[in-house]
DNA sequence: ATGCCGTGGAAACCACGA
């Protein structure tokens, strides 16, 4: 079984990239980030017609989240992280498949750093630790992926120094993500290349894809449960490079079936 | 290395992203 996660920057200003990308690797899952399109925006024609069936949960402009499946529709949990009734953002999407539960979500991004929008990251991490607590103590099998907004260490960035001030990479997120991996969460790629440079975003301009200038910010998580059936993971990072690209890459892991 | 590009939405620019 093959999930996969793509933060698209635009559901209908990249759909024919995302139709390739959908056509060329197949994933029985697709988790999506950054639709920015209202709930009546999204391009479910196009998507059934690629052979998958969708849940999403749709922001005028910003955000949004989706959860593609090809076997057969999900099963939603929930679409909004508990902990904060005034939070209108669309950044979290869960759901069951194959009785696994997915958790597809679009970290907050908080530059600029400090100042409220990074105060609202870091509540957000809170918020996010609390229900994976909860998660955790399921016993279910969860895999936990999308935009995470976190550069967990210094190999995972070009130029670390120049990003010691930056929301991705201060030292209070880094430590919000380690209390994470704490509660038992192994971070799949990085397991499986400890030592390998391995960059899902690469921005826009300054050449930085060409110049393999990167970040390594969309992650997987998995609990026990899961990482006992991890058998290969990647980054598409090739489909970075096509025409009306996003500025993220697919990145991708597979399980062993039960 | 400072949004220099790109998207979406409202208004011929602005907010936002990382």
């Amino acid at each position: 079984m093959r999930i996969a996660t793509y933060n698209v920057n635009g559901v209908n200003g990249h759909l024919p990239v995302l139709l390739q990308w959908l056509h060329e690797t197949s994933p029985d899952v697709a988790c999506l980030q950054e639709l920015k399109a209202p709930q009546e925006r999204f391009p479910l024609d196009a998507i059934n017609a690629a052979g998958y069936h969708a849940l999403w949960h749709g922001q005028k402009s910003w955000n949004g989240i989706a959860i593609l499946s090809k076997g057969g529709p999900a099963t939603e949990i929930r679409r909004i992280l508990p902990g904060d009734d005034q939070d209108e953002q669309s950044r979290y999407l869960e759901a069951t498949i194959n009785n696994i539960v997915i958790g597809c979500l679009y970290l907050p991004n908080g530059n600029p750093a400090p100042g409220p929008k990074f105060d609202y990251k870091l509540r957000w991490m809170d918020r996010f630790i609390q229900h994976t607590a909860t998660l955790q103590a399921s016993g279910k099998p969860v895999v936990l992926t999308g935009d995470y907004n976190v550069i967990p260490d210094e190999q995972d960035v070009y130029k670390p120094e120049r990003w010691v001030d930056d929301a991705l990479f201060r030292p209070e997120t880094r430590a919000a993500f380690q209390h994470l991996l704490k509660q038992g969460w192994t971070d799949a790629l990085r397991k499986l290349y400890p030592d390998e440079t391995i960059y899902t975003y690469w921005d826009y301009f300054r050449n930085a894809y060409q110049r393999n200038a990167g970040l390594r910010i969309d992650h997987f998580l998995l609990n026990d449960k899961l990482e006992k059936r991890l058998l290969s993971a990647g980054v598409d990072k090739n489909v970075r490079g096509w025409e009306k690209s996003s500025d993220h890459a697919p990145v991708w892991i597979e399980l062993k079936e039960e």
